[in-house]
DNA sequence: TTGAAAGCGTTACCAG
DNA sequence: CTGGTAACGCTTTCAA
């Protein structure tokens, strides 16, 4: 019943050679009518009856022969660990969906695959195996130069990984998360506020956009002698954040960019029930979160946030095609999308 | 430069034959190395020798031969719609990474594909190329008998769709949204209203999972003649907020189930800002959403919510894993998860 | 302990 | 216009 595998025995799907046969056809015409080179080769009443012998036999093409045959695969690697949707936001998953359709469309096969962080080689083995035409890397760290190489060895026509910069023969993607930064902390100073907290998430898999965000909120403030920026290490968690509005009197702040939307509302609500005003106006406390959520606007007073413009999923998936169609092109920044403040009440 | 079909040439991976030359042994010497089958076969020398050559030449399995030549796959392709994210609610990116990673320990090859909802049958064709050990489908509707059979005779070993029936020889995974419903519409009954409201998103995509909600919410009421259900519908925005708040007084309602938090948080707000009262006193309304996200405990009133209580991903994984293993496992329904009601303030 | 060879399903090439 | 043949990279049986 069993195999020595374990395995039952599952019906051997039907192959070109069985349509050929039953067609009364060589397996070089099955070949030709299934990738549209037919015209001109093979006479209508042969197509004909291949295309009947393979619906009878259900028979479907066999990828795996015809990308090893072929020499080159269409499958598309998108490696992201699971904390990859806290950093990129809820959109994340409408933004693989797209993606992956568009991928789709283009004749390719998206992979998602999970990212043993500690290893990028191992990571890198793994992926290769599939011999993917082009290889997406979204978290942090970023493959390190020889797991590129062994990538581009096996065959990889492209592989991208987050920027600033890449290793040698890899593309940068920048989400420039200190653009986020850079943009709520130009808002507050231009609004007046000179003591800024900058929220860093105590969840993990955060630091990788949150350290960047407050580096940017220092780099706005950098123009400014008199202003200070403070992180401030908060969970999601309203214990976490009664600690932190506890010390607040002592902080002395007069706004916060809270990391997003999610973490500026826990803690607007926490300064809220302490007695805090938020707000624009003198003696209130500037709130700013990110990710411009619907809650944004549904938060009592509405909530100040830093959208993500995000480079379209399709945009995305020719830039793909575009490197793997060229494996030469000079490695270069793609700019994965860009931030803008939308102003309201809280700051 | 480049060959006809607009590709440049990339450099030839190397084979296990570059190894076994390099190594100065045979190919089948260098598969059985690299396969474990070493042991008792190949010296310890010869070992050595072949893992150095493969390390200086970055050689990796190719998949796409071993699977062709094992003749069975070890892709397990995922169907998943743009619109499943939100019918699975903000917690499907983690339970993917999570099945996805549970998968690969199991020695699979997740695939997340997305799915043309409207010819499932080219779907089953697309998917069948890849030879999956197995097809899970989350989305409505789901495929049909025609796909399934199409699958099975590719070698599928397990097809599962979403239940709570599933084509022959199908497996069915049932979350049962109706559920949810029973669960809301007891709770709110049990507390005394009678007048309740459903929310109906507007949203495409939703039905599938608010539709089976409604329901579930009619079959609580059915014990009590005196109750009614309203079907509202609702889009995510504040404009049909407000609209639907302004046919308030005519309907009457004394509680709401309103799909998920984030609809909840929209109407109580919108309620809460024309003047109405949200709690579980009398002359209040309550209020009860699902997911049960941290927005739920930030709201105020505290929102009672209904909470999903999923199935673990490797525990998914290793049914999975159990029916690619036995295909001739009679199908079966199988719970992808349950409901429970987490009462707070609202409602 | 190692090597030779067959075969997995597909497609490109070249005779017929 | 059609069909045979070889080759893609790998695993495995069999023989040395």
């Amino acid at each position: 019943m069993t195999d020595p595998t374990g395995h039952e025995a599952v019906p051997t799907p039907p192959t070109s050679a069985a349509v050929a046969r039953r067609a009364g056809v060589s397996r070089a015409t099955v070949s030709y009518v299934f990738n549209g080179q037919a015209a001109g080769r093979v006479g209508a009443g042969a197509q004909a009856r291949v295309r009947a012998a393979a619906e009878e036999l259900g028979y479907v093409p066999h990828a795996a022969a015809r990308s090893l045959r072929a020499g080159r695969g269409r499958i598309v690697l998108l490696a992201a660990p699971a904390d990859t949707a806290p950093v990129f936001g809820p959109l994340f998953a409408d933004f693989l969906a797209g993606f992956q359709s568009a991928l789709h469309r283009l004749g390719y096969t998206g992979v998602l695959h999970g990212a043993p962080a500690d290893a990028p080689l191992d990571a890198a083995r793994a992926w290769a195996e599939l011999r993917p035409a082009a290889v997406l890397t979204l978290h942090d760290p970023p493959l390190d130069a020889s797991a590129v190489d062994l990538l581009k060895r096996a065959g990889t026509a492209a592989v991208l990984t987050p920027g600033p910069q890449a290793p040698p023969g890899a593309h940068a993607l920048l989400l420039d998360q200190s653009e986020a930064g850079r943009r709520a902390g130009a808002h507050l100073l231009a609004a007046g506020r000179r003591r800024i907290g900058v929220v860093l998430p105590a969840e993990p898999g955060l630091a990788a956009s949150a350290d960047p965000r407050l580096a940017g909120v220092r780099a706005a403030a950098a123009g400014h002698p008199d202003a200070a920026v403070h992180p401030l290490d908060l969970a999601l968690t309203e214990e976490s954040a009664a600690r932190l509005v506890a010390r607040w009197p002592a902080l002395g702040l007069d706004a916060v960019f809270a990391y997003n939307d999610a973490y500026a509302m826990l803690l607007m609500r926490a300064l809220q029930d302490a007695g805090h005003a938020i707000g624009t106006g003198p003696g209130r406390i500037a709130v700013v979160g990110a990710d411009d959520l619907l809650l944004a606007r549904l938060l009592r007073p509405r909530l100040t946030s830093v959208r993500t413009e995000a480079i379209a999923p399709d945009r995305l998936a020719h830039l793909v095609d575009t490197l793997v169609r060229a494996p030469s092109t000079p490695p270069a920044t793609h700019r994965l999308g860009t931030f803008r403040v939308v102003p309201r009440a809280s700051g």
